[in-house]
RNA sequence: GCGCCCGUAGCUCAGCUGGAUAGAGCGUUGGACUACGAAUCCAAAGGCCACAGGUUCGAAUCCUGUCGGGCGCGCCA
């Protein structure tokens, strides 16, 4: 355990080294729990070294000592031990930081042990799994995946991708609302537009859906049942008619929209119907056992759940004075079942947009009602994407067609550069989409800098093999110039933000890093001869760049970016 | 009115759970290819980190308030 930390995670063994190293002293200053939870961080790049500490100003802040003589006092317990001395050269700085220069030989085992590491580098394995539900974009299936569906869809699979790197097991689904009014709406549009289509008179329902997709919808039925649904339309659709519209109207766009998900390459693992809570009696099941713990009581006419004992801000109906169940209703069913399946999911996630955050009170009171003392659901809160037209902000919006869908968005800018581009930027800040600078703009995105420093590798490793380069023994190679002091150590400050991009759920950690690391690349590149310096620099340099070259692929492969060998 | 998110360079955004002189890309200006890929590199210019208090040895970061923007506050989903 210790030694795959070793090798895996040269920072983390390291920190763990200067913990241990100092774990007497800080006990004496009866201060021990800083050892396992100081701050370690690269130091900022002006002869400050490598890596500093502020654990002497924090312990002085403590225990009332002088910052710098407590440094000095921490820096002589880490000289005493033989093999952190082996590791680094110290130095007290400035009010108090310890800074850290690590030693040549040091850097160049810890590259090489995490070179021997293939794509694993980065990774954990972990003994118990976390078993993890995440659910994310769970579109209606009354349309087309817009910029905002892309966003999410991005951001969930992107952290699917990581926390399952991190050892976790991870099991993404789309919860598909393929209930309720919005579908019957739906429905209706899709019999109207057939009638139409057949050249019938027939009028889209005021509350139904414009634009051109449902006529797409409607076409693609009509392309498989011809005209045999003609006598069913008039004067109005029968509730059969309208119910085969529906379901077949869901399953199309289902189909189209996995599709399209497909090609962003996110890829479900499970598809779960909201129509099916109410098919197998879920839904049911559930209101009952709430009716009977006395979580729920009638009102009014409609059936009420009292989550504001559970900290929603008021109670929630679950069946409305027209007995119809509501979206709440279902949900806690949906929810409840996932607690309940084979797999056993020890962990939900949830991923929802900025409009819905006023749910995530009553879903979690829910929750908390029906498993008192288990793991609450954790629902994270992506902030929107609004599609700016001629200067104009707008919402996302199917009905007012202010919207870039998926498809466009695919189609304008490409897979690599829209995946980049939407998990860059940390989901707590709203997006403005402007489709005409996206298009122009597009050979700007910073994916095709991490994209060329991957390729420019390729080819000097192609070039390598082709010309039969020869590797001498560079384990003992020690003159490392400032550039691949650099290089070295963005790399592997690496594991780190896998590790904190799957803790903070901020994915976009990963395109950052992979942004300074390829920066890291060209500058050592432009500086560095790899095939033309001397043979054992030569050998080490290549190494080099076929670690750089694994540590941005599993970057980009960890966003689902593609990592060219030639551009 | 209440709740959540945001406000950092001309523009788009990073800034790790409080650390040293606040960073990058685009744009502007000036340099670097008979070279392993110039889709690159180097340099310059550009900042009351919205504002006002507070906590701290130390605040862009934490707390309170104000202003500005986004989103919610349905028997819609």
């Amino acid at each position: 355990m210790a030694a795959r930390a070793e090798s895996s995670d040269f920072i983390l063994f390291f920190y763990r080294r200067v913990g241990e190293a100092v774990g007497n002293l800080l006990d004496g200053w009866g201060f021990p729990e800083l050892a396992g939870n100081y701050t370690l961080e690269p130091a900022s790049r002006r002869g400050h070294g490598d890596m500093a500490t502020s654990m002497a100003m924090v312990a002085a802040s403590r225990t009332g000592g002088n910052p710098r003589a407590l440094a000095g006092k921490l820096v002589e317990a880490m000289q005493a031990d033989d093999g952190l001395e082996k590791l680094t050269r110290f130095e007290v700085a400035g009010p108090g930081f310890i800074n850290f220069h690590l030693r040549e030989a040091a850097l160049v085992s810890a590259a090489l042990d995490a070179l021997a590491l293939g794509d694993r580098f980065g990774s954990r394995a972990q003994e118990n799994p976390e078993k993890i539900l995440l659910e994310f974009v769970s579109a209606n299936p009354t349309g087309q995946l817009h910029a905002g569906h892309a966003r999410y869809a991005a951001y969930g699979d992107s952290l699917k991708r990581i926390l399952a790197f991190l050892g976790n097991h991870v099991t993404s689904e789309f919860y598909i609302n393929d209930f309720g009014s919005q579908m019957e709406s739906f429905g209706a549009t899709l019999a109207a537009r057939y009638a139409q289509d057949l050249g019938l008179e027939a009028e889209i329902p005021a509350d139904g859906y414009r634009g051109e997709y449902p006529r797409h919808v409607a076409g693609r039925i009509r392309d498989e049942i011809g005209d045999r649904l003609r006598d069913r339309l008039k004067p109005a659709p029968t509730a059969e008619a309208v119910d085969f519209f529906k379901r077949r109207g869901c399953e199309i766009v289902l189909a189209e929209m996995e599709a399209e998900l497909g090609r962003f390459r996110v890829d479900f693992d499970s598809w779960f119907s909201e129509a099916g809570l109410y098919a197998s009696g879920a839904a049911a099941r559930v209101i009952e056992n709430l009716k009977k713990d006395g979580h729920a009581v009638s009102r009014e006419g409609a059936l009420w759940f009292k989550t504001a004992r559970f900290g929603d801000d008021k109670d929630r109906v679950l069946i409305r004075k027209n007995g119809e169940p509501t979206y709440f209703a279902s949900d806690i069913a949906y929810h409840a079942g996932k607690l309940e399946r084979h797999e056993r999911f020890s962990h939900l996630i949830n991923v929802w947009g900025a409009d819905h955050h006023g749910y995530v009170a009553r879903i979690k009171a829910a929750m908390k009602a029906l498993f008192p003392g288990r793991d609450e659901p954790e629902v994270i809160i992506g902030q929107l994407v609004s599609v700016i037209e001629k200067g104009e902000r707008k919402q996302m919006s199917k009905r007012k067609g202010t919207m870039v869908t998926l498809s466009e968005l695919l189609d304008g800018i490409g897979v690599d550069a829209a995946r980049f581009f939407l998990v860059d930027r940390s989901h707590d800040s709203a997006i403005d989409l402007d489709m005409e600078k996206a298009r122009l703009k597009s050979e700007e995105n910073p994916v095709y800098y991490v994209q060329y420093a991957h390729a420019r590798i390729s080819s000097i490793i192609k070039k390598a093999e082709a010309g039969g380069f020869k590797p001498v023994d560079h384990a003992g190679y020690d003159t490392l110039s400032k550039q691949e002091r650099q290089l070295i150590l963005s790399i592997l400050f690496f594991p780190r933000v896998v590790q904190g991009a799957g803790d903070m759920r901020e994915p976009h950690r990963l395109t950052v890093y992979s942004r300074e690391l390829a920066a890291s690349f060209h500058t050592f590149y432009h500086d560095c001869p790899v095939l033309k310096a001397e043979p054992e620099a030569a050998s080490f340099r290549l190494d080099l760049c076929r670690l750089v070259r694994n540590t941005i692929a599993t970057s980009l492969r960890l966003v689902g970016v593609s990592a060219p060998e030639a551009m």
